[in-house]
RNA sequence: CGGGGUAUAGCGCAGUCUGGUAGCGCAUCUGCUUUGGGAGCAGAGGGUCGCAGGUUCGAAUCCUGCUGCCCCGACCA
């Protein structure tokens, strides 16, 4: 992408309403624009990573055996009076008339849905297990949003569920979300580390939060040093290996980890000094296993082997796109701007033009474009007339992981310079060689 | 939902106390000179001062009501 031709409005200085840092430099960035309280336009470059993110998430629930479907964000208010939550939800839930005077409501969540949907096609418990999730934007009406995409109103999440015959059943798929979303977050750049979560009138083990370490994070979290080290599980585990996916589990749910919510003082001061965490947090994700809570009053039922009726057992399993991005940026940035990981970055390489008009530059420059354009790799090209200070301002403020820099002084020696966002490493060398290391 | 702020040009702000017809920096546009970490000079454009009433010869400024947005707390992917 030519940066000339493309719609980054950059901020030189950063607006006034934002306090953390990454509504800040997704403001600055160019990435989003506020429409109103809680609510978020994500401009070109902010969509580019949202995309990103959400390509990973598919690819790793895919894998997990997860099945992808896209439900309505407007639903009907008769379907949430089948389960109580019409009237449990309160004022989060934006509800709504149609020209009809029926009542909808914008959904906030999805279990009803996927429910109703389920019930209406599966009659036996050879159709199980399944995992059915979508990315649908959601709709929750915060007394107070805050921290732009962090805690927004509208906000995009990848939500599945899970429908087994039994609890042993629904114990293995809600292991293999928990695996998935270990291999997710990792694959997102983000170290993310489960922590037990409180599973309200339900009660049970099977609760989650998925939690990613950022210095800025919103909650007080504690854990043992050495999950930081735990390996996550690889691209071939076989999630149909009941007993090895439990293994994983209970290895990653083997040590003390929680929320301050959760917190238990007398188990984290057991764990050996050297080897506690106390940190700050984001909740990017959370699953979490309910039984027949929507099922029973929604008569979700199959045949069993038994040829009596089972009322299927679920769960859900939730990840913000939008809160992730947002999360990347307070686990990677510096004084100068993002940095992105390489999984999500909008761009791999900035090729800066330092030197706009002179023949030799541009013809380099174009030269390098169409090459890496050519290897697929993703360039935004910096060909505006600026002078090289606010190119470099502005590649750093994006964050892409690597600057390609292309300046009369260099050239002239057959050099380009080649930095790396991330740790400031400069390498002078050919353009040659600048592709090749760039496609490698 | 309680408490506290704030609203003036695209962004950041001054002007409001003490009423006299709107200003600064950055950004934008034109020209020339510049060009490896946010350049210089010259010129130009851009604002019904959040909205609605009121007081006054005259309101960004005083009064009343409303709305948006932000921050702190309780609540949340």
């Amino acid at each position: 992408m030519r940066l000339s031709r493309y719609f980054l409005p950059i901020l030189r200085e950063t607006p006034k309403e934002a306090e953390i840092v990454s509504h800040r430099l997704m403001l600055r960035a160019g990435m989003i624009r506020q429409e109103s309280a809680g609510i978020y336009a994500w401009l070109p470059l902010g969509l580019r990573v949202l995309n990103k993110v959400c390509a990973v998430i598919r690819e790793e629930q895919n894998r997990s055996g997860a099945i992808e479907l896209l439900m309505p964000t407007i639903q009907s208010a008769d379907l949430w009076r089948e389960s109580g939550r019409y009237d449990a939800y309160g004022k989060e839930m934006l509800r709504i008339k149609d020209r009809h005077e029926r009542e909808m409501l914008f959904g906030p969540t999805n279990e009803e849905m996927i429910t109703e949907i389920f019930r209406a096609y599966v009659r036996s418990y050879k159709d199980l297990p399944l995992n059915l999730y979508h990315l649908q934007w959601k709709f929750r009406d915060e007394v107070r949003p805050r921290f732009g995409v962090m805690r927004s109103r509208e906000f995009l999440m990848k939500d599945a569920y899970s429908f087994d015959l039994d609890q042993a059943g629904a114990r293995h798929a809600y292991n293999k979300m928990f695996v998935a979303y270990l291999r997710t977050f990792q694959r997102l750049g983000l170290k993310s580390i489960p922590m037990r979560a409180d599973t309200g009138p339900i009660g049970g083990d099977l609760s989650h939060e998925f939690i990613v370490l950022a210095s800025t994070g919103e909650s007080e979290v504690f854990c043992h040093k050495d999950y930081l080290d735990f390996a996550v599980p690889p691209a071939d585990t076989n999630f149909d290996d009941i007993a090895g996916i439990q293994a994983t589990v209970d290895k990653w749910t083997s040590l003390y980890a929680a929320t301050s919510e959760m917190h238990d003082a007398a188990a984290y001061d057991a764990i050996p000094a050297d080897r506690r965490v106390s940190a700050r947090g984001i909740e990017v994700g959370h699953i979490f296993y309910f039984g027949t809570k929507y099922s029973e009053p929604m008569r979700a039922v199959v045949n069993g082997p038994d040829g009596k009726e089972h009322t299927v057992h679920m769960g859900s399993y939730g990840i913000g796109p939008s809160r992730v991005v947002a999360a990347a940026i307070e686990a990677s940035h510096d004084e100068q701007g993002i940095v992105w990981p390489d999984e999500i970055a909008p761009f791999k390489v900035a090729l800066l033009n330092l030197r706009q008009g002179d023949s030799a530059v541009d013809a380099a420059c174009a030269d390098l474009y169409a090459k890496l354009s050519a290897k697929g790799v993703d360039v935004l090209y910096d060909d505006r007339d600026e002078r090289p200070g606010g190119k470099f301002a502005t590649a750093d403020v994006i964050g892409l992981p690597w600057q390609l820099m292309v300046g009369p002084k260099s050239l002239a020696e057959g050099k380009v310079e080649l930095k790396r966002r991330a740790t400031g490493e400069r390498e002078l060398l050919s353009p040659v060689d600048a592709v090749a290391r760039l496609t490698a």
